[in-house]
DNA sequence: AATCACATTTTATCATAACAAAATGTAATA
DNA sequence: TATTACATTTTGTTATGATAAAATGTGATT
């Protein structure tokens, strides 16, 4: 057996690219163009766009390339919707932090013991250890196997997160190097008033909770500096797995939004330590209220 | 071939677990308390005190165990002095680091190009790859190969990682969590008082950089949150890689270390939001006068 | 001049087997 | 009873060869 494929994978972000660059039918992919942007070679690309003919959103020409069929907005992307059941080495990884968050492990586990679990390659398998242990909640032990940490995933940390969470992005804003992105804040606009006017209702969680991320870490990135951006994400995406386990609660979207707004009103306003004031409480708040079953 | 021995690790270990806890001469060193210590089984222990024996350090008595066969102070660690050519994987970690500092690479590198370069065999490279995409300065590539950032490891970020460092620990200091650990302050104590009465003149320039991280991970530790002692230490991380290159400036020591007594002063007197002051321009300080060669 | 289509080279993953080190169970000893 | 000494089991690293995917070079087409 060899490796699995790129080209689905490649095929979503090829969608996802289409419409975020609001590409209208007919439009043309270039292969070399589409293999810059996701950092791969034309290879892959091109037995990602045959599928994506096959699915008849995109139109081949002979000698002349592969053209948009639909129009990018019209796209919608059956794969990755119904498509819950994640794929390849994500649902092993979920299933990792399931089987953990549920408490079915020991503290100590050895390789071969998770390979015959999750009947995974070895490779793989390591693959997957290593991003969680980048995540920061397994650890390679010196000897034989890996030990999950207990102190992150825990209530009490998750608490300590959001404090982490509000002193970074206040912090962030108020640095002498932070600037204002205008085409960062308008598409935010856009983002948080489609999700307060009514797409809190029907929005995935996944979606939801991605908008959300999205607001706070382009705030970060506007400070200018590398660590503080670092560390956000790197928060967040911890975040994204305790929180998975919590039903959102779609009546406090209104107001999140709301006042993500009011933020970027403050600033655009350049009254940037209110803003930053403003963005501490907010953040805290959405901390007490939350609760996690762990 | 196999995996390489934990015990030379091992050994330098029980070194510096008997000069920490001040051991004295014939105490008794059971197998499984350094087992439980150092989170590995009783194996490779044993190997590590029979090669510990062979040099004198430890006296084996036949079915009652390994005893100090000398006062833990009196220990001078050959291997670790001397062997400042580091061992295993450390040494390829090192090349890399400098190849890539003064570089040698292109952006972007295979893994069989990298095996042969420092033929290593793939597992453990991959070790090693995998250890520096933690510390955020290479990544994988969806396809093939991975690929060196250029974000960190340079000036500007260099800059960044001082003002990020100022802000979390001042940050970190303010916490309403915070509890001073009078322990802890009293060893940093000494070890700042001894380097700053004339140990500065001999001591390595790994040990300063050493003792220097200490303080100030001592100092995040006390503010109870995980988080923002988790980001100090993964910047050190990168630090240690960067201000490898750099020339200490031994004459600044005892003004560094009159400072951080200065901040134990002050928490130790209730002052704390003061200590968080100066904690913050002693970081910033420290920023303007270092100037890396990268 | 771009871009594609196709052919070729390079790369990483996987299965397998060998082996030394790590982990562990237990009788022997202090 | 605590700890070691020794025997046994389990584990992870390594080398090797097969294979499919990714990367790349180049002539053909627009």
């Amino acid at each position: 057996m060899a490796r699995n494929s790129l080209s689905p994978r490649i095929s979503t972000d090829i969608i996802e690219f289409v419409k975020s660059n609001a590409m209208r039918k007919g439009d043309h992919l270039p292969l070399q163009m589409l293999a810059d942007n996701f950092r791969v070679s034309r290879a892959p690309i091109m037995s990602a766009l045959q599928k994506l003919e096959e699915r008849g959103i995109v139109r081949a020409e002979p000698n002349r390339g592969y053209f948009l069929a639909v129009n990018g907005e019209a796209i919608d992307d059956l794969e990755s919707e119904n498509g819950q059941a994640a794929e390849g080495d994500d649902a092993i990884y979920l299933r990792i932090a399931d089987d953990r968050l549920s408490g079915k492990f020991a503290e100590r586990v050895s390789e071969n013991e998770l390979m015959r679990i999750y009947e995974v390659p070895r490779t793989r398998l390591l693959k997957i250890l290593h991003r969680i242990a980048d995540e920061g909640w397994i650890e390679r032990l010196p000897g034989n196997g890996w030990s999950f940490k207990q102190t992150l995933m825990s209530r009490k940390s998750y608490e300590e997160g959001y404090v982490f969470r509000a002193v970074i992005e206040q912090q962030a804003m108020l640095l002498p190097t932070f600037q204002s992105d205008a085409d960062g804040f308008r598409r935010a606009r856009e983002t948080q008033t489609e999700l307060g006017n009514g797409g809190y209702e029907h929005w995935s969680r996944a979606e939801i909770f991605k908008a959300n991320n999205d607001f706070h870490e382009m705030l970060v990135a506007c400070s200018g500096n590398e660590f503080f951006l670092d560390a956000i994400k790197r928060i967040n995406k911890l975040r994204r797995l305790l929180e998975y386990q919590i039903t959102i609660d779609r009546s406090r979207l209104p107001k999140q939004t709301a006042e993500h707004l009011h933020i970027l009103d403050l600033l655009e306003s350049d009254r940037r330590s209110e803003a930053a004031a403003f963005l501490y409480t907010h953040i805290m708040g959405a901390s007490r209220i939350k609760t996690p079953k762990v």
